[in-house]
DNA sequence: ATATGCACCTGTGTGC
DNA sequence: TGCACACAGGTGCATA
C-alpha cells in the first residue's frame, strides 16, 4: 500500500506525537509477519525514549537513542494508528505499543507482508542495498548515470529500490505520465532530455503527493486515520478506460512483470 | 544482467 | 446467495 509519500506522511505524524515520549509497554498478538517478530527484541523497547522518527525509502525508523532503532515496513496493507490508551483492539492488530501520556501506537496489517524489528540502526541489512532518496539533491545526475547503462524497461528501473528507493507502482506510473515516457521504453534508448524529464517529474510528483498526504484510493489512512488527497489528481493510475485529462485519449492498462502499468497513448511516447 | 513466475497473506469486487 | 477467480500500494527468491 504505502509508497514514499504515504510513509512520509505517517512519519511526520508519528514524529510529532511520539518524540520525547517513553515507551511503557509492548503487546504482541501475532508474530508472523514477512519475517517472524522477535519478541525479546521488541520488548527491549520498553523503558526507552523516542528521540525522533525518520524514514528511509519505504521504511520507518523510530530512533530510541544510542544507535538503536525500531524498524518498520508496512508492506501492502500495513497501517499505523495513534489512539488513546485503552482503545479497543482493531481487526488484524498485531502489535501495540503504549507510550507515556496515554498514547497508543497500533500496527494493523491484514496481509502480514510488513516487517518489524529492533536493533542497531546501522546493522539493519534491509537498508543496506537501497539506492538514493528520490527527493534528495542530485537525482537528475543519479538517474542520468544509472539509467543510461541498463537495458531494462524504464518502469522496472523506477520500481527497483536499489536504483532509486521509495517509488512504488502508483507513483512510477504517474511519474512516467508526467515525463511523457511510456513504461515499456528501454532505459538505454532514452534521450538525455527524456531522462531529465523523468528526474523532474519524479521530484514534482513525489513532492505534490507528500503535500497531499498520499493517495487513498481504497484503504490508506495516516496515523490519525485521515485519508490523503492525491487520488483526486491521479493522471493514469487505476484509470484504464477513462479519458486522459490532458489529451482525451483513453488510458490503457497493461500487465508487465506481474504488475499493472497505466499510460496515455496520446501523451506518452 | 534481466525477465518471469511464484510465494508470502487477506480482502474486495466481478461475473456466473 | 454462493462460488470461483482476478487483483491489490511490496519484497525476495528460485529459475531460465
Amino acid at each position: 500500500m504505502p509508497e514514499l509519500p504515504e510513509v512520509e506522511t505517517i512519519r511526520s505524524g508519528l514524529d510529532a506525537r511520539l518524540r520525547g515520549r517513553r515507551i511503557v509497554g509492548i503487546e504482541i498478538r501475532e508474530r508472523r509477519l514477512r519475517r517472524r517478530i522477535d519478541v525479546a527484541e521488541l520488548r527491549g523497547l520498553v523503558g526507552r525514549r523516542v528521540e525522533g522518527v525518520s524514514r528511509r525509502a519505504k521504511y520507518l525508523i523510530v530512533d530510541v537513542g544510542e544507535g538503536t532503532g525500531w524498524l518498520m515496513h508496512l508492506g501492502m496493507s500495513g497501517r499505523l494508528l495513534l489512539l488513546q490508551s485503552g482503545a479497543p483492539t482493531g481487526a488484524h492488530e498485531h502489535v501495540r505499543a503504549e507510550f507515556e501520556g496515554r498514547v497508543t501506537l497500533c500496527y494493523r496489517d491484514p496481509r502480514r507482508f510488513g516487517l518489524m524489528r529492533v536493533g542497531r540502526i546501522e546493522e539493519f541489512t534491509e537498508l543496506h542495498g537501497l539506492g538514493p532518496e528520490p527527493l534528495a539533491r542530485g537525482l537528475a545526475a543519479t538517474l542520468a548515470c544509472r539509467l543510461r547503462t541498463t537495458r531494462r524497461d524504464v518502469k522496472a528501473a523506477l520500481l527497483d529500490q536499489r536504483l532509486v528507493a521509495g517509488i512504488g507502482n502508483i507513483y512510477a506510473n504517474e511519474i512516467l505520465f508526467r515525463a511523457g515516457v511510456r513504461p515499456t521504453r528501454r532505459c538505454f534508448r532514452l534521450s538525455a532530455a527524456e531522462i531529465r524529464e523523468i528526474a523532474g517529474a519524479t521530484g514534482a510528483v513525489l513532492r505534490d503527493a507528500v503535500r497531499r498526504r498520499g493517495t487513498s484510493f481504497s484503504d490508506y489512512f495516516d496515523s490519525d486515520g485521515i485519508p490523503g488527497t492525491f487520488q483526486e489528481v491521479l493522471a493514469v493510475f487505476d484509470r484504464a478506460g477513462e479519458p486522459c485529462r490532458r489529451c482525451g485519449a483513453t488510458i490503457k492498462r497493461r500487465a508487465h512483470g506481474g504488475r499493472s502499468s497505466f499510460y496515455c497513448p496520446g501523451c506518452q511516447r
